[in-house]
DNA sequence: ATACTGGGTTACCTTATGGATACCAAAGGC
DNA sequence: GCCTTTGGTATCCATAAGGTAACCCAGTAT
């Protein structure tokens, strides 16, 4: 499998391709929220754990670490004391926010589709466990 | 916080915001996988397995339950021995095919210039492993 | 009688993920 | 001398995710 061509592509159903670990990074949760907190600009660590919540720094920082290995975004260090670090999306990194952002539209508009089906499925299985007993004692 | 009201809209990046959650289980690795073998039409247990590749039966099961939990996909027993069990997406679940298509299209065209990255990143840091003593002993 | 089939379940164990906490460096201010 | 600030690291620990292997059911085929 040659990936240093330029024009490779993948199948993200071939546990050995390298485009299904592609997949999992930009289907991390972590990655995907930072790449979107990034998309109007540059930001600071302090802003990114702010913006993005919750998140302890180590984690912000193996995520950030992370992009910056695979080409998304780019990290830079000014010269200053206390240390200012600004994290920018690199162009590649750029062409994802489409792509996130239809599926987080999809996310933010289906919650309570998706809730209502969670209490429903809930309920059903509440019920099931009152049931006659059909269920052989193991 | 209604998660009652149909039309409710979240905010993925409120981590007590249930679209949060949503984003995790539409961002999961093997779930958008199994959405997306799914999208050609209902499978069986088996031919999922065979499709997606790799997943053991025990993961495939926690995934397929939580993906008909949320409505996404419906799952029909047919009365048979050997027993038959198809998965099919719902309509619902038929909506997240778009954004899933353009994620994994995205995947699949820009896996080179990810790896290209990585092994650029690498290099470097293999460089900066052997730069000159600037390093304090912990 | 036994084996085989498909779609699981269960128990057990290992690894990966992520949280809490503490700490550090370097320059400037008090 | 000590505190403050920013951007982290280091360490430890708890939980979650995922793999392995064995087993189960019920009917049909051998």
């Amino acid at each position: 499998m040659d990936t240093k061509g330029a024009s490779f592509i993948g199948n993200v159903m071939d546990p050995d391709c390298p485009s299904r670990m592609v997949f999992a990074r930009i289907g991390d949760k972590w990655a995907t929220l930072v790449i979107q907190v990034l998309a109007e600009g540059p930001l600071r660590f302090s802003e990114l754990r702010q913006t993005v919540h919750v998140v302890t720094p180590k984690v912000l920082t193996q995520v950030l670490r992370a992009l910056e290995r695979d080409g998304l975004l780019t990290r830079t260090v000014f010269a200053q004391v206390p240390p200012r670090v600004d994290y920018e999306l690199t162009p590649l990194g750029r062409t994802l926010l489409e792509p996130l952002k239809a599926l987080r539209e999809w996310a933010e508009s289906n919650v309570s589709a998706m809730l209502a089906s969670r209490d429903d499925y809930d309920e059903r299985e509440d019920a099931a466990i009152l049931r006659p007993p059909g269920h052989p004692g193991r």
